[in-house]
DNA sequence: TTTT
DNA sequence: TTTT
C-alpha cells in the first residue's frame, strides 16, 4: 500500500563519526546528530535538543567520516528506521535515521589554526558542540529503551 | 544554530486514535503508524515496516480521532522529537514524531452506502478492505505491481 | 557550496502521462500534477490550485505511463528544476519538477467498471480531475513565459 | 482530495531582499534563490544551477531583510505556488516558493569583530568571502571535495 | 535579472 | 503493543 518515509534534519555531530566495513566491503558509518529546534510549549517558546543517531553507507559513509568530526553542522537526508533487537527475552527496538544524503555546512565557521582538508585527530567542532560532560551520549544503555 | 527537523511519513495506522484534553483544555491525539518500505538490502529488496509513534495537537488531534481508525492511510508532516524520562533512576528516552499537519489520503472518496462522516465504533479500515470486488479500480494485483 | 533540493507533491494528474523515449533508449515521462491547496489569504482560507510539470526517468517513466492516468492521485518526490530555452532571441525558462521517486496513492477510489491492471484507454479517473474545457494545460503557450 | 505542496530549499541569495508593507501592514519580502545541484546526466555529473523566487511574509520577511544579503546561505521550507497575471489579454504564469520558515546558514557564528548583527549597507556575502585565510576552516580546496 |  |  501506499508508503512514504522521509527524514530531513540539520544538526550538529554529538561525537566523531565512527566507520567500520561490513564484510561484504561496504562502509558503514555510525554518527549522532543533536538537532536544537525552538519550539512553542503553550504560550512561550522552549529550546529543545533531539538526539538522533544516523546510519550512512558507503561513499557517503566514508565522506562523513574524512570531513566531519564532533560539532560540525550537517544536513541529512534520510528515512526512519526501526531497529529491532532482542535482550534478555525481550523485544527491545529503536528508531534511528538510514541517511541517503549528506551535506556539510557551515563552511567558514571560523576557529581553530588549520583550515580544509581531511580532518585529523583534532576535533575542529568540538568547541561550540551540544554541551554536557559525558557527551556525545546519543547511545542510551540498551536497557534504556522503554518497551 | 543552524538547525531543521522535519518528517513526512505515509502509512496505516496500527490501531484508532487515543485522544485525551490536557488540563488547559487543548486536544491531544496519539496515534501508531506502520510505514511500509521496500528497500535494497545488499542486492535485493525486502520489505521492511517502520512502526512511529506520532502525537497530534488542537484541531488535528480532534479531527484524527474523528476520521481515522486502525488502517487508514495517513501523511504525516512534523518533527521528531526525544521524549525523555525517569524510571527506576535510569534515564530512558524514545523517538517519536509531533505532527504538524495530517492529510488523509485513499479513502472514503468512493459512493455507495459506507463511507463519508465522522467515524462510529466500527474500524472501517480493519477489514481486508470494504470495497466492493467491482471497486477498487487501479489496484492492480500484488504482483503485477513493480515498485 | 551548500545546497539542497527537494520537493514532495501530492496531486492529481491533469492529462495521461506522456511517455516517448530518448536516443540511448531511456524512458522519459511527463505528467501535469495539480496540486489542491487551502491557504489561509489574510484572514480566511481559499482554494489554490498550483499546476506543476513533472518529468519522471527510467523505470518510474514506464511504471506512470501504465499505471497512472488523468485525475490519479499520486505522491512524487523530486527536486526542482529550471528549464531553460531561447525563443525569437530571448532567453526563457520555467520551473518544473524532475522526480526521483514516485507513490501511487488513493487505492478504493472506486469508480468505474474495471479494476486493476494496466490502464487500458479509458481515464479511471477522468471525472473528478480538475475542471476546465482547455484541460491538461499545465503546458501555457511558449509566450505566456514572464521574462 | 489529498494533496500535499512542500519544498525545502538550500541556496544562496542572488541579490538582497526586497522588502515592502501591504496596506493592511504587512510586511512581505522577496528574494532570489541559486539552489547549486550536482545533477547525474546521463554518465557524468554536472552542476546545474536552479534559479528560484522565494516570497516570506510577516516576521521571517523582516528577518531575512535584517539578516540576509546577497550570497548569503539560507534554507527554506515552504510551497510552490503559481503565480499567474494577464498581460496584452494573454493569461502567464510562473511557479515560486512561498516560504513558512526560513534558516540562515553558515554564517556569523565566527568570533572576530565584524558578523553577528543586521546587516547595514555593505553585502557581507558579495565578495569572495569575509573570512580571514586563518579561518574557512573545513571548506578543503574545491577538487578535494567527493560530492 | 542571477548566487557560491 | 502493531498496519496494508
Amino acid at each position: 500500500m501506499a508508503s512514504y518515509n522521509r527524514v530531513i534534519l540539520v544538526g550538529n555531530l554529538t561525537r566523531d563519526p565512527e566507520l567500520r566495513y561490513i564484510p561484504s566491503g561496504t562502509a558503514v558509518a555510525e554518527i549522532g546528530l543533536a538537532v536544537n529546534d525552538r519550539v512553542k510549549k503553550g504560550d512561550q517558546w522552549v529550546d529543545e535538543t533531539t538526539f538522533v543517531d544516523v546510519t550512512l553507507w558507503s561513499r557517503t559513509a566514508e565522506v562523513a567520516n574524512e570531513y566531519l568530526s564532533k560539532g560540525a553542522p550537517v544536513l541529512i537526508e534520510g528515512r526512519l528506521k526501526l531497529d529491532t533487537w532482542e535482550k534478555d527475552g525481550q523485544k527491545r527496538s529503536k528508531l534511528k535515521v538510514i541517511a541517503d544524503k549528506m551535506q556539510m555546512l557551515g563552511g567558514r565557521t571560523g576557529g581553530g589554526s588549520g583550515g580544509g582538508g581531511p580532518r585529523g585527530g583534532s576535533d575542529a567542532y568540538s568547541q561550540p558542540a551540544p554541551a554536557s560532560s559525558s557527551a556525545g551520549a546519543n547511545i542510551p544503555p540498551e536497557d534504556d529503551i522503554p518497551f
